[in-house]
DNA sequence: CCGAGTTAAGCAACACTGTTGCTTAAGTGC
DNA sequence: GCACTTAAGCAACAGTGTTGCTTAACTCGG
């Protein structure tokens, strides 16, 4: 008789309430009015009241105005104040680091790059220059602002929970690094959350719901968004979409296994052959979307930012062509923003998600 | 600014702890205490207590004495009353029907098979005999009983939400037959709930958490235990894990692409080779936990139970094999219970589950 | 121009949740 | 037999969203 399931008492459900608010001021940039909040919330107008003069009183919202009347007293219009808090993302690469200052509203205030990455020095070293970038780039902020905490998105395999590294590819100094807890350590307990880059490509999807980002660049890999939440699975290691077998007899991959549509992938592209490339990205995709049932697929990675309408119109080729009834299985296919900018921004959505969501038994 | 998430307010708060309340009762078939539920929902004892004389005075948990001392007063047993509640549970196949009268703990109390199927008739007729099982089912109960509700499973493609069969495979007259609201009606409005057949015996699994069960029969599909619930998708249709393409220039498959699993597997079984079947399984099964990191696999379908150990042995040696790290990534493989008959049981679950666990935004 | 009608938002009282502080019940062990 | 320990209940409480009503602010028709 144990189990993660935590029950929930008043100050739970507060926080999940005000949390549902935040979330649909986020959504909606022009600004909403308590009146649509009830209504979307399914709470009545006066609790709206209530959580709304609260959120007024922290200074995490603001009244900008007033919308069109419909016919009586105009609504109040209710937006954000994005400067109530900023937050650190940071994209590592090998070879180097995208720092981003973004705000409450996911905004990005401030962006560098910098030649600091997995392999440019010892782990402690990485980490102690790391911690310096996310404090030059907290610096940038307003003094005696709100920092809510540092998001990083680096190559896997990782575990989430704890932030350790496990075995990333030709970084063998980093194995079983404590990514998570060194940060914190040297940012004073400021909260850090470390996952897989391909995870935070996927969070700085625009939009929500059921998505897969698929990325391709030294390999193939994946960040599913089901049920407009990161999936992670039970090792936190989910999103292997580069290492499906696709060819039963074919070529060796690093993996070990034949026929890896990474494998193929990296064969084609050694011919510089993009079309072949997409194609299998596409096969590979409707494998995914008959297993998952997803309706969106997002392409990036470095591979595909070379040529990303081929990717684009191939792998929607692929997907009409593989699922038996394209009207009612629609797949959008689109093209991620490219750059580790974009990772660095999901990045930061490690820390601001929290913020504007919960499921209630998180704590 | 519109969307899914609802907000919750005391009636969903009391709703959810009392949920997660039973859930730990069923869970604890040696029965539960006060003090044990407190520390596992990290709710009070005091706050236990008020919410079990609740379900104390609605009949639904009844106390069954006392347990051993740890040096104070003994504690105080807690059990589920089996005897609360009932639903029934449809296995509706081809050409025959299972049905299964199960209590609020899950147990069966009747069951039986009947010569009725989706082949036996036209839809309307097909439904009225299906109807007048359930009911039967449900006479079995002592008179005055609480009848929960009534979960099918059967073949897809079907939309979980609105119960509406959607082209299933040779069997025209049910497209967009609402099998749902059909039998709904047919039973005075009594709560019915329509889901694959697959996805009703991965609900039948004993044991909570992430897990795939992977069925072979007429063809190869899946149900998705993530994070403890079924994973549907954004049509209701994930689980087509038979259609991924393991063999790009493979035969040809009746959905139209060539060197799908199920192809290639009903193509071995066509010549009675369970061993290269498996076989064909694990890999599929291997491309499935690298994407999804799930960490058991149960096995089932009427191909798996002619060779249950072949199936076991071979896709544990499937896995063994293309999973880099086997101890880090364990993956339990498992036998599901044969026959229909867990497939009812696990339709009844599709009307207990939601007793027994609340997203707390469901509603 | 003005009053009726309409819509938004706040005030006050309320119902009901889990929490807190304390008491009572029922065992163990020296 | 008494001190100690653990379980469970009672009563008062803090704080959530709800309900009923009032006030604010705008539209519209005459």
């Amino acid at each position: 008789m144990d189990a993660q399931p935590a029950g929930t008492n008043l100050t739970g459900l507060r926080d999940h309430n005000t949390a549902l608010v935040m979330g649909l001021l986020r959504a909606a940039p022009r600004g909403g009015s308590r009146v649509e909040l009830a209504a979307a919330t399914g709470l009545t107008p006066q609790a709206i009241s209530k959580i709304v003069a609260r959120l007024l009183a922290d200074g995490v919202v603001e009244e900008t105005g007033r919308g069109t009347s419909t016919g009586g007293k105009p609504r109040t219009l209710l937006r954000l104040r994005p400067e109530a808090g900023y937050a650190v993302g940071l994209a590592v690469d090998r070879a180097e680091t995208t720092v981003v200052l973004g705000d409450l509203a996911g905004v990005v205030r401030h962006e560098a790059t910098h030649p600091i990455g997995l392999a440019s020095a010892r782990p402690e070293r990485v980490v102690e220059l790391l911690a310096a970038e996310a404090r030059a780039a907290i610096d940038k902020t307003p003094h005696g602002s709100r920092v809510l905490g540092i998001g990083v998105g680096c190559r896997g395999p990782l575990d989430y929970a704890s932030g350790i590294l496990h075995r990333p590819a030709g970084l063998a100094s980093w194995n079983r690094f404590p990514l998570k807890d060194a940060l914190a350590e040297r940012l004073d307990g400021l909260p850090v959350h470390v996952d897989k880059d391909t995870n935070a490509a996927a969070l700085a999807l625009p939009g929500t719901g059921g998505t897969a980002y698929l990325h391709v660049a030294d390999g193939v890999g994946a960040g599913l968004l089901l049920d407009g939440a990161i999936y992670r699975g039970a090792r936190t290691n989910a999103g292997e979409f580069g290492h499906q077998v696709l060819q039963l007899d074919g070529p060796e991959c690093t993996c070990g296994q034949r026929g890896c549509l990474e494998a193929l992938c990296l064969a084609a592209l050694a011919d510089g052959d993009h079309h072949t490339t997409a194609r299998l990205l596409g096969t590979g995709a409707a494998n995914l979307v008959r297993l998952l049932d997803i309706d969106r697929i997002a392409l990036g990675g470095r591979v595909v930012s070379a040529e990303p309408e081929i990717y684009r119109n191939e792998v929607a080729a692929q997907l009409l062509a593989r699922l038996p009834e394209p009207d009612w299985q629609h797949v959008a296919v689109e093209l991620a923003p490219a750059g580790a900018a974009s990772i660095a921004v999901g990045a930061l959505e490690l820390v601001l998600g929290p913020l504007f969501s919960t499921r209630l038994a998180d704590r």
